[in-house]
DNA sequence: ATTTTTTCTAAAAATTTGCTTAGAGTCTTA
DNA sequence: TAAGACTCTAAGCAAATTTTTAGAAAAAAT
């Protein structure tokens, strides 16, 4: 896990790099916010960990910043200030969460292992792709639902991951046709429905709880029940 | 946004709902671990707020609980427990924050916008529009009005659509067949006609307050009463 | 008040969409 | 090269949606 602090205070900032350190963090530190927006500019972090008052910037500017450039690393702030109205406006501005010091190293660390656990969740990035008992790994393409095996062939894998990556909405045929066909308009939908027929039965048939759906003119979704 | 809290002691949960709600969430209130679970079986929340310490089930094992069965509704939990150790073992059990007693209401407020704002950055789109009480996804492509759900045909969706982002303003019938039959002057007018009223028995015929409103010789709007 | 125009409603007709099955190509592997 | 697995097309049937039709109801105009 990489994660940035920016701490102008020398003596806190380097103790806190340290610990963090300790426990296996890759920690890059910045003295003031300019320098760390320059840093995030160059590179990604999984954490920001931002002090609020700094000599350039305050930490809620930089985190507005970041936010209105559409980046939503999850920021932590940490502060002398301690009163409700400032964790507020430090989470009004866009901060994850607000630490207020002095505070215990190892709750920081704890706070910041929930953040990058949360912004890992999300399927984006992670190897597995699950929902409710299905689950599909993208490395050794395979599939299980409540445990059991399923084997499916290189089509199916792609129709299912494509729709598990997109789950909560509905995904138009059309788009499945260009996304996991490579396929302009041209060509017949129905590849889609042999497929998703092929999934169903492989996926769906023997148990109650159905997880492919059909929304009658428009495409299919993924949803228990 | 809909927040469960799970709380034993009625006082601190009466008067934590009471706050929530005044701020705009709807907020559903359960007196122990089991009844929350069952809930949360039945329904799905923006975000879970709940005390550590109860009766039958410890906040702690509820949140490992959830995490379990794959449920990532984010979890904020409160506890009269200060000590870093504590905060440490909720976090690490799944919660997202940790907030000890006592704590300004307006604290906790803040920090459920935090969570509820990131979860909803991971869900792509989850475009809604609405209008009083009625609301579609463009996402899901569902439509509720006063929570009920409402199932459409393509066209009526989109004729729905079409009138809701149009809202505050009477919209010709003419620019309705452009715009949402893709058709020129040739067609009658008929067939919206016909859908406005498919529309009007499924969107207003029960409900007292009549949404869809006929411009006499032009069009139609969406307006209350 | 009557006529004309416009809108609403119900139902029939036409069209579109989706599921399923069988089989023909295509690619892989033994 | 043959057997097997995979991908795609085509066609029939069932179901749902969209359009048309026609008469009743409502609103505007004469």
């Amino acid at each position: 896990m990489k994660v940035l602090l920016i701490e102008d205070e020398p003596k806190t900032a380097s103790s806190i790099k340290a610990f963090l350190d300790e426990n296996g963090v890759d920690t890059e530190l910045c003295l003031n916010a300019a320098e760390g927006l320059k840093k995030i500019d160059r590179q990604s972090f999984d954490v920001i960990v931002t002090d609020v008052i700094m000599p350039d910037m305050d930490g809620i500017k930089l985190s507005q910043v970041l936010r209105s450039k559409q980046i939503k690393t999850p920021i932590l702030m940490i502060s002398a200030l301690d009163e409700t109205e400032d964790k507020i406006s430090g989470l009004n501005a866009g901060a994850d969460d607000y630490l207020a010091k002095p505070f215990d190293l190892k709750e920081l660390m704890a706070r910041i292992s929930a953040l990058h656990r949360r912004s890992n969740l999300s399927n984006l990035s992670s190897e597995k792709i699950n929902y409710e008992d299905l689950e599909i790994n993208i490395s050794t393409l395979e599939v299980t639902r409540s445990g059991k095996k399923i084997i499916l062939t290189p089509k199916e894998f792609s129709l299912l991951e494509y729709l598990l990556r997109n789950q909560g909405r509905v995904i138009p045929k059309l788009e499945i046709l260009e996304k996991v066909w490579n396929l302009g308009v041209e060509i017949n939908t129905n590849v889609i429905e042999v497929y998703v027929n092929y999934l169903r039965k492989k996926i769906d048939k023997e148990f109650t709880d159905k997880l492919i759906h059909t929304h009658f003119g428009i495409g299919y979704y993924i949803k228990k029940a």
